[in-house]
DNA sequence: GAGTTTGAAACT
DNA sequence: CAGTTTCAAACTC
C-alpha cells in the first residue's frame, strides 16, 4: 500500500473534500460492476435490473486489536463504497503513520491487497494468515480491480489520517502492495483528510458498514467513528460511528428523504456526540475476537430514489456462542434488491447516540454487495425503544419501515426455536444474493422478530400505513438452505416465500396495505412446502406457491385482460394507471385475495421476474423461459429477450432467430441503438443544461421568485421597486410552470422577450 | 392517431 | 402438450 506522508497531504489542502471530482469518478458504466465474489457458491437470479445503489461501508479486518485512538474521523464522497480496515493495519502499511497505542504496533498486519470491485466498493484486505474480511463480510470478498480505489493510509504525525481515493483507472496491481507512486499520478489521488481526528479506528471482528442514501453523487457524507480505549484486548471497546452529511451536501430533501444510515458496532456504550445533521450511532459486539457477533446487513433500495430506506434487522445471537449464532439472514427480493440481515445478540445494551429522529443504534454491518452487479447500502438498525421506526420518504411511491432487534434477551431466539440450531446454519455467513431487493417489512415489535414462527397478522404486527402509498413486503423465494429453518423466525406479519425447489427462485411480493387491511378471516394460508415445515401452520396475507411467489391475478377483477396488470403483477394497488373498473385497490381485497389464490393455483410462476440470472457459465442474465417468437426475428421489441437487451438462449423457441451473440443483423441493431442512445443523452444534457441556465437567468434577473404554493411552480412577482404601471420588463411575468426540464415563459406582448423554450 | 403486426398468456 | 383465441404492446403509416 501507497503510503502517503503528511507532507503531501499538506501540499494538497484543496484536494480535501473535493467530493465533485470524486463523483466524477465514482460515474461507472453498469458493465463495470463488480462479478460475483468467488466465495459465494451459488450466485442466486437477479431478477431485474437494478440500479445499483452504492455503499460507502467500513469493514473492520482484524478480529482483535486495541484501540487507544479517541475519535477517527473519515470522509468520503457519498455513494462511494468504502472498507476500512482497522487503523492499525492501516498503519501498518504506511511507514509515516504512528501507531497511537502499543499495542497497536504489534503484529501489525499487513494489507496485501486493496481491491475495489466496479461498485467503488474498496476493500482494504489483511495478510491471508489472519481472518480476513473475507470470511465475515462476504460482500467484501469481491476483490475486483475496478472500479475507485481508495487507499487509506495511516496518521500522520499531525494525527491526520490520510486517505486517498484514486479513481478507477488506477488499478495497478502495485498499488495493492504499497509501491505505487502516489505522486506520480497526482491528479487522479484525492486525499482526503480528517482534521484532529485519529484514523479511522474499527474494532476487531466486527464489521462496520456504513451507507447513507445518496440523492446526489456529489453529496459528502463524513463518517465519524469514536472508539475509546479498551481496557484490555477481552474487554469491551467503544465504538462510535457518526455519518454527517456535509455542509455542502446538495441534497434538497428533507433530511428523511435522504437519512443517511450507518450502521456500526460499539462494544459498549458510546458518548454520545450529536452534532447537527450528524447521525451517531453505536452497537454492542461480542468481544470474542473470532467471533464475527453476526452479520446484519441491510440493503437500501437502490431504485430510483436514492432515498429509499428499508431497514431489517432480523435474528439474534447469543452472546456466549458465536459458532451457534443464529443468524436469520433475511433475503428480501425484488427483483432490484436483496436485502439479508444477520444480526446478532448484543452483550450489552446499545445505545443511541443521538436524539435525532434519524439517530440510529446499529448493528455491525457488512455488505452484501460485491456479489454479481448489485452493490448494497447496509444498515442495521440496533434501536432502543421504540423498536420500531417508520421511514417515510417524500414523494416515495413506498414508505418503509424499519424492523428492529430487541436490545434484550436476544438470546431466546435461538433456543425457542428448534429450527435455529440447524447445523448447516452457518454462523455469520451471511445470505448472498446477487440482486438487491427492495423491502419494506410491517413494523413489528422487538419482542415479535424474535418468535419462531409467524404470527397471522393481528395485533402482533404493528403494520403502519399511513397513506395509499403502497407498500410492499417481500421475501424471498430464494432456494437458500442456509437460512430455511430460520425463516420460522420471521415476525409476524412477514410474508414468506418458501425456497423449494432448484433454482426455481420466486418471490413474494405484497403490498403492505394488502398485508395490513386484509380482514383476519381473509388470510390466505401460506403453503409450506414438505421441507418447510413448521409446527405450527403458519398463516399470513397472501398465498405463496410451492416456489414462493406470491402471484395475483386479474380473472376476478372484472378487467378484461387475461394478462396481469403491471402495477397488480408488482404487487402493488393500482393507482393513475389506466385499468378499467379496477378491483386491485382496497376496496376490493376479497377479490383481490380470491384472484390471488386462483392464479397460485393456475400459474405458479407467473410473477417470476423473466430475465434473471442464467446458469453457470452462461451470460449473466437470460430469459427465464425463452421467446417463442416468429416472425420477429428476435429483434424486434415483440421479443422479450430483445426487448431485455439480452441475447435468446437455449431456452427460447424462436424461430429465424437473429438474436444471437455473432448475428449481423444485431449488431448493426446494436450500433444504431447505441448511436440513438448517445443522441438521446446529448440531447438530454443538453436540455438540462439549457434548463438550467434559463433558470439561473430567472433567478438573478427576476426581481423577486417566490416559490408557489403550488407543486414545481415559480410564481414570478414583480418587485416592488418597480410601479405597477411602470415599464417593466418582467413586469407581467405570472406564474408560469416549471415542470422539469421546460421552462416556457410566457411574456406579454409589451414585453417582447423571446420565449425560451427548452423542450 | 389509426391501423397493423406481433407474441405472450389464457384457453381448449 | 399442442393448437386456438385473445388482446395489449409494438410497430407502421
Amino acid at each position: 500500500m501507497d503510503v502517503v506522508s503528511p507532507e503531501l497531504n499538506s501540499l494538497l489542502p484543496d484536494e480535501i473534500m473535493d467530493t465533485e471530482s470524486i463523483a466524477m469518478e465514482e460515474e461507472l458504466p453498469a458493465e463495470h460492476l463488480a462479478a460475483p465474489p468467488q466465495s459465494e457458491p451459488e450466485p442466486l437470479q437477479v431478477p431485474m435490473e437494478t440500479e445499483l445503489p452504492e455503499i460507502v461501508s467500513l469493514c473492520p479486518a482484524t478480529t482483535s486489536m486495541k484501540m487507544t485512538s479517541t475519535d477517527a474521523q473519515c470522509s468520503t464522497s457519498s455513494g462511494t463504497q468504502l472498507l476500512l480496515a482497522p487503523s492499525n493495519l492501516i498503519s501498518g502499511t504506511t511507514t509515516s503513520a504512528k501507531t497511537t497505542g502499543p499495542a497497536v504496533t504489534q503484529n501489525l498486519p499487513k494489507i496485501p491487497s486493496v481491491t475495489v470491485p466496479a461498485n467503488h466498493q474498496l476493500i482494504i484486505n489483511k495478510l491471508s494468515g489472519t481472518p480476513a474480511v473475507v470470511s465475515k463480510s462476504p460482500g467484501a470478498a469481491v476483490l475486483k480491480p475496478e472500479g475507485q480505489k481508495l487507499l487509506v493510509a495511516g496518521l500522520s504525525k499531525t494525527g491526520q489520517p490520510i486517505m486517498l481515493a484514486l479513481p478507477h483507472t488506477w488499478n495497478k496491481p502495485a498499488t495493492t502492495q504499497g509501491t505505487g507512486d502516489v505522486k506520480a499520478q497526482p491528479t487522479q489521488i484525492k486525499l482526503m483528510t480528517t482534521v484532529g481526528k485519529p484514523v479511522i479506528a474499527v474494532s476487531s471482528g466486527s464489521q462496520l458498514m456504513g451507507s447513507s442514501t445518496t440523492l446526489q453523487a456529489q453529496q459528502l457524507k463524513t463518517l465519524q467513528f469514536t472508539k475509546k480505549a479498551a481496557v484490555s484486548t477481552a474487554g469491551p471497546m467503544i465504538t462510535k460511528l457518526i455519518i454527517t452529511k456535509a455542509l455542502n451536501n446538495k441534497g434538497l430533501s428533507s433530511p428523511a428523504s435522504v437519512a443517511p444510515v450507518v450502521t456500526g458496532r460499539v462494544v459498549t456504550q458510546s458518548t454520545p456526540v450529536t452534532p447537527p445533521r450528524n447521525i451517531t450511532f453505536g452497537e454492542t459486539i461480542s468481544t470474542v475476537p473470532q467471533n464475527t457477533s453476526g452479520n446484519s446487513k441491510v440493503a437500501i433500495s437502490p431504485l430510483k430514489s436514492p432515498s429509499k430506506l428499508t431497514v431489517v434487522s432480523v435474528a439474534s445471537q447469543s452472546p456466549n456462542s458465536p459458532q451457534k449464532s443464529v443468524t436469520l439472514p433475511l433475503s428480501v427480493a425484488l427483483g432490484q434488491q436483496i436485502l439479508t440481515v444477520q444480526q446478532s445478540a448484543a452483550t450489552s445494551p446499545a445505545k443511541a447516540g443521538t436524539s435525532q429522529s434519524t439517530a440510529q443504534t446499529v448493528k455491525p454491518v457488512q455488505t452484501v454487495g460485491g456479489v454479481g452487479t448489485s452493490q448494497f447500502k447496509t444498515i442495521i438498525p440496533l434501536t432502543t425503544p421504540p423498536n420500531v421506526q417508520q421511514i417515510q420518504v417524500p414523494g416515495s411511491r413506498f414508505h418503509y419501515v424499519r424492523l428492529v432487534t430487541a436490545t434484550t434477551g436476544s438470546s431466546t431466539a435461538q433456543s425457542s426455536g428448534s429450527t435455529n440450531t440447524n447445523p448447516s446454519i452457518h454462523p455469520a455467513k451471511p445470505v448472498m444474493m446477487n440482486a438487491a431487493v427492495r423491502m419494506s417489512v410491517p413494523i413489528v415489535s422487538a419482542q415479535t422478530i424474535k418468535q419462531v414462527v409467524p404470527k397471522p397478522l393481528t395485533s402482533a404486527a404493528q403494520v403502519v400505513t399511513t397513506s395509499q402509498t403502497p407498500q410492499r413486503l417481500i421475501m424471498p423465494a430464494t432456494h437458500l438452505p442456509q437460512i430455511q429453518p430460520n425463516l420460522t423466525s420471521l415476525p409476524p406479519g412477514t410474508v414468506l416465500a418458501p425456497a423449494h425447489g432448484s433454482g426455481n427462485m420466486g418471490y413474494a411480493v405484497l403490498p403492505a396495505p394488502y398485508v395490513t387491511q386484509i380482514p383476519q378471516p381473509a388470510f390466505v394460508t401460506l403453503t409450506s412446502s414438505s421441507t418447510f415445515s413448521t409446527a405450527t401452520p403458519i398463516q399470513t396475507q397472501a398465498r405463496l406457491s410451492l416456489n414462493g411467489q406470491l402471484q395475483f391475478t386479474l380473472s376476478e377483477f372484472n378487467l378484461s385482460s387475461h394478462r396481469y396488470c403491471d402495477c397488480f403483477a408488482n404487487g402493488e394497488f393500482c393507482n393513475n394507471c389506466n385499468c378499467v373498473n379496477c378491483f386491485n385497490n382496497l376496496d376490493h381485497e376479497s377479490e383481490r385475495l380470491k384472484a390471488i389464490k386462483a392464479c397460485l393455483d393456475r400459474n405458479p410462476v407467473a410473477f417470476k421476474p423473466k430475465i434473471g440470472k442464467g446458469k453457470e457459465g452462461e451470460s449473466d442474465r437470460r430469459h427465464s423461459k425463452g421467446c417463442n417468437c416468429k416472425k420477429s426475428g428476435c429483434l424486434k421489441n415483440y421479443c422479450e429477450c430483445y426487448e431485455a437487451k439480452i441475447m435468446c438462449s437455449s431456452m427460447c423457441k424462436c424461430m429465424g432467430c437473429k438474436n444471437f451473440e455473432e448475428s449481423p443483423e444485431r449488431k448493426t441493431l446494436m450500433h444504431l441503438a447505441d448511436a440513438a442512445e448517445v443522441r438521446v443523452l446529448q440531447q438530454t444534457a443538453a436540455k438540462t443544461k439549457l434548463s438550467s441556465q434559463i433558470s439561473d437567468l430567472l433567478t438573478r434577473t427576476t426581481p423577486a421568485i417566490t416559490s408557489g404554493g403550488g407543486k414545481g411552480f415559480l410564481e414570478l412577482k414583480r418587485s416592488p421597486e418597480f410601479a405597477a404601471d411602470s415599464p417593466c420588463r418582467y413586469g407581467d411575468m405570472a406564474v408560469q410552470s416549471f415542470s422539469g426540464f421546460s421552462i416556457d415563459l410566457s411574456v406579454s406582448s409589451r414585453s417582447p422577450v423571446a420565449k425560451s423554450g427548452t423542450k
